[in-house]
DNA sequence: CCAATAGTGTCTATCAGACATTATCTA
DNA sequence: TAGATAATGTCTGATAGACACTATTGG
């Protein structure tokens, strides 16, 4: 049999085969804390339950991984976080009470602002603070995944300025620098922070200010190669 | 309905789901060189290639996926590498002619000698140079995937020793050197390569020497904590 | 003026890079 | 002794930590 003859008569069906999902992880920041978004099960199992938006990769629509968790979090905010990255898959025969499951994960941010007013409007979908969803009953395992993707945040905050995802297109950098305080949780010299930001030249510094009670503090926007940057050297240690 | 009604009823083939599978990347060091295992395909689509060892969940089998990757290697190499973790998942409808599919890859370390017996009595897996890989015609996108891995090994050459697990237990610091230089792809400062090693604690210092034809080199042996620590500065930039 | 927040100056500590020097083996 | 490889001494440079200082706003 060769090649041609072989892939028409394969039925992918015949072997049984685990159940593929993807779950998002998507942070913001706001109100000087972390928030995650949940959304409440509207189907079994887990039913009634908070947990994390994902669902099923449809083979009809999507094309990839990707596009199932852009696809599910639009449904959920509207729009396309500015950052998504995988973050890891787990998969074993417990996780879901339907059968051996795998869940491709990813951590995705995005400012507050940009999706406040779709998620107002909606009441199966809620931003979290992380420290109150550390402690609620969540559906799956998807506490454990939210943890998981604290830790490797808080791992970026140490050498990268990703965390700038979770602000809007500008900011300041005292603001920015607590998202990395809030992530790493220390506080951090802000001349040690400024420093690295302005010598590897990753924001643009913007004409206008902002007035929080004090001097006006600089606005920035991220340069295109900020999200990819990595310091040699973390800060926060 | 609640939910034990819904789960007696539920069928997981209802609805058409990606494949599953798990590529493992090996790779271990030989002669000066890194290598990585490759098997050649026995079965269609891409019969006769040489591709990673891997394959499909086999849900009566596998608990979790790692028990899914750790069969496949054991399979070819007859033991359980001493390091094995996640790299990515990758899932889209182009990357396997039988339709949608997912993989998930793992990198692992092996020292060559812990599986050179098993691998020179079969004809269907080899070692192969990584610069040689990079330049064959592999099933799916397995060189894409070496390649993927690699760099994050690559990555982590800078911040860990993770690198030793490609060694055997006992070793000399100009043999772990040498691992990290060739991934690396430059010569480091053995001053400051053995320092930070030195300085972190990682290696256990034995009584016995290797000689080489100069002056006989100190082996070692990781500490338990060794494979875990990072450094909070990079080497080799 | 004071309180509050933004931003700078500058010293120190740590650690990687560079490279010369010493140590210990074999032929 | 010469050649090879292992290991150390020591200086320099880069960058994070610490913290005092100055700057700019509102009340």
């Amino acid at each position: 049999m060769d090649e041609s003859e072989y892939l028409a008569t394969y039925d992918a069906r015949a072997f049984a085969c685990p159940l593929v999902c993807v779950d998002g992880v998507l942070f913001t920041y706001h109100e000087h804390c972390l928030k995650v978004l949940l959304v409440r099960r509207s189907a079994h199992p887990d039913m009634g339950r908070w947990g994390l938006p994902g669902g099923f990769v449809d083979i009809q629509e999507d094309r990839t991984l990707e596009d199932t968790v852009l696809r599910k979090l639009r449904e959920k905010t509207g729009v396309a976080p500015p950052y998504v990255e995988q973050l890891f898959t787990r998969g074993n025969a417990v996780r879901d009470k339907r059968g051996w499951s795998v869940t491709v994960c990813y951590t995705a941010l995005i400012a507050y602002q940009e999706c406040a007013a779709n998620i107002e409007s909606v009441s199966d979908a809620r931003w979290v603070d992380v420290l109150v969803a550390d402690g609620m009953n969540l559906a799956f395992d998807h506490r454990e995944i939210i943890s998981a993707a604290r830790a490797r945040l808080r791992q970026k905050a140490q050498y990268s300025i990703v965390p700038a995802y979770a602000l809007p297109e500008k900011f300041t950098l005292p603001e920015l620098q607590h998202v990395h305080e809030v992530l790493i949780g220390k506080s951090l010299q802000k001349k040690s922070f400024r420093r690295r930001i302005e010598q590897a030249e990753l924001l643009e510094e913007l004409a206008e200010k902002r007035s929080e009670g004090g001097r006006p503090a600089t606005l920035y926007r991220m340069r295109d190669v900020a999200g990819t940057y990595t310091f040699i050297r973390n800060i926060g240690e």
